[in-house]
DNA sequence: CCTCTCATGTAACTCGTTACATGATTTC
DNA sequence: GAAATCATGTAACGAGTTACATGAGAGG
């Protein structure tokens, strides 16, 4: 086991604890992306390693905010960097860093999440699209219509609970249930939809 | 009046209508980022200046896909150089270039059209801190809801269509009538959240 | 005269993606 | 012994953002 820790000329700040923090100078104000709030959140719950950093992220998040290794591995860097975590490589079978959350790192998570979340950013292929086709021909508009569908489809087979007994219909995570509140709207305008096209290139 | 042509080393094609176009070989796949074909789109209705197609982005497809000047510009010098429009400077009171449509750029951009979309990319920083606070504490939680309805209620109150008569309720642009319908499914996702949760703040 | 809107652009930067590189361990 | 999975990373590239720069005409 090999600790890793921060360069040298990274600030420490928890080394002397007689050194009083600055009163109103809050140390947690460093700047990260959310990418590296997500990775330290999840360290925050337990102690991990990248690799698993990314698989909880598949399992939750994915769809409102994907992760790369390309970008986590960095990001791992700099919240050390920041003294928000430290490494501990385990020994024993494969290679791993494991990371831990340091009291300043859940400070600074805490701060993060209480600060007014930047506004969403969305980019949908195919609605674009479908501005361009709309008046033109429902001919083309199926097939977008058709993309969105499977969309959701994929999203309601995603995020729908499984085991049958007790949960009925919604589920407790607050994110899966707004996935599948979304999915089915969308699958509602789907119909909605396609009834119309279908309509108009009948009558043409 | 001065007419706006890509330069030399751009390949012409259309130049000599005795020389027929290769068969196979589509001249239209020239490679575009969807915000080019945005505002090919856009010209392609009808001749437009870049500070209109930002106008036109701005009423209809900027809450799936926002266009910045500083992408504007240099994808309409792109779109020149691929022949897809020419520009014409207008004379007489302010300056302006006004781009038209060639029909090799209207060819391209139905081709583009039809090509299956790329599946849509969502970042959502307040669904992501909820991912973090949602089994720890409500106090937390209820601002982040309290941020997505607003900006539920800000999408309806932008795409609900105005005038009292004729349309009762869903209006014909599919657009429009997709947001609203994701909106106040996200109303309702917010509402049975919140309740939830001051039920679980009154309990505890 | 001042300010707002029209109008076009560039520079620097950040974030994220794809592709690549490497190697150990488990499973068939 | 081959393939899948675990596991960590880097390099090159691309798209998009913010901020900056410039200037003319319209309206008060």
């Amino acid at each position: 086991m090999k600790q890793i820790d921060p360069p040298d000329d990274a600030e420490p700040d928890n080394v002397q604890p007689e050194q009083a923090e600055p009163e109103q100078v809050q140390p947690e104000q460093v700047e990260l992306t959310a990418t590296a709030w997500t990775a330290l959140g999840f360290i925050a719950v337990r102690p991990r390693s990248g690799y698993e950093i990314k698989q909880a992220c598949a399992e939750t998040v994915d769809a409102f905010w994907g992760v790369s290794y390309a970008q986590l591995y960095p990001q791992l860097k700099r919240l050390r960097e920041a003294w928000f975590i430290t490494g501990e490589e385990s020994g024993g079978g494969r290679r791993q860093v494991v990371w831990h959350v340091t009291e300043r790192g859940r400070r600074a998570l805490d701060a993060w999440l209480v600060r007014p979340p930047a506004p969403p950013q969305l980019r949908d292929e195919a609605l674009l699209k479908l501005q361009f086709v709309q008046s033109l021909s429902p001919a083309q508009a199926l097939p977008l219509i058709r993309a969105k569908r499977r969309e959701f489809e994929e999203w309601i087979a995603r995020f729908t609970p499984e085991g049958p007994p007790s949960s009925p219909d919604e589920p407790a995570d607050l994110l899966h249930s707004y996935a599948l509140t979304m999915a089915r709207a969308g699958l509602t305008w789907c119909d909605a939809v396609e009834k119309a096209l279908d309509g108009a290139a009948g009558s043409r």
